[in-house]
DNA sequence: TGCTCATATAAGTGAGCGTTGATACAAAGG
DNA sequence: CCTTTGTATCAACGCTCACTTATATGAGCA
């Protein structure tokens, strides 16, 4: 199944979405996604299946539990695609994104006086969900 | 339908590639795509309803020919969704992606040309799969 | 050994998508 | 007018995928 077949589950971007905060169990995920999409349990083991077959996520035996995680190389392959695209939009916005990354932080502080002046748009603050991971 | 639907496919995804080029008519997207994925006529128009009603692409009438363009807001969509991903792979990610595309997509290219000619199996290229435990 | 929790797999079913052949619509030319 | 060229739409069919219920597997515990 290629990566963007993956995507095109409602219900498996919202488990990629859940991992971003980090390793999460099978029973963790099933009872959000229940919630949410209303669906079995063995409806999100399959999901959790895909994601697994496809590269998404690796799991972690930890006693009864599975423990999920996420993988990056298809969501980058996902994103190489898309590179082809971004100039159409705008050069500077894989500089921007390349912002986004955590990295930036240290450079914060010493670009904190230019960053007032040179501030074209946008936003900094991606927190998705999680902020206690880690 | 979903913009990630949209892209599931990947004769949608090759019209998209082609469009980067610029404007092309529904006549010459048709001519290549028969020739890399074997499909019909109206096939090709199906997939140009698709993309248009999901607004990847305009159309501009020029006498009989419907010459197409890309639009970008979906692919933005995708992209921004898919920020919130980036902080795992790292910050300099935006030039190795642009590599990676440039070789996946002459890759794509011979699968997919090999995938019109016959296939017999399932490729199985994907390394990354995992092992269920178990 | 048997019981319970946690999770995966199996089998069956219904819906949606992609494909095709036939056809319709529009523009240009004789 | 009729024909040709370019492109879209229609109806039908097959296949894949997501979902469900039922069951299997395996760890921990009494």
């Amino acid at each position: 199944m290629h990566a963007f077949d993956v995507l095109g589950d409602p219900v498996r971007r919202r488990v990629l979405e859940l991992l971003v905060a980090g390793e999460q169990s099978s029973g963790e995920i099933t009872a959000v996604i229940r919630e949410e999409f209303g669906i079995s349990q063995p409806g999100v083991s399959q999901h959790l299946r895909v994601l697994r077959e496809a590269g998404f996520v690796t799991v972690r035996v930890d006693g009864p539990r599975r423990q999920y995680s996420l993988l990056t190389e298809p969501l980058q392959e996902v994103d190489a695609w898309l590179a082809q695209f971004r100039s159409f939009w705008g050069q500077r916005l894989d500089a921007l994104g390349t912002e986004l990354a955590r990295g930036k932080r240290e450079r914060r502080r010493r670009e904190e006086a230019a960053r007032k002046a040179g501030r074209a748009e946008d936003d900094d603050d991606n927190d998705v969900s999680g902020a206690a991971a880690g």
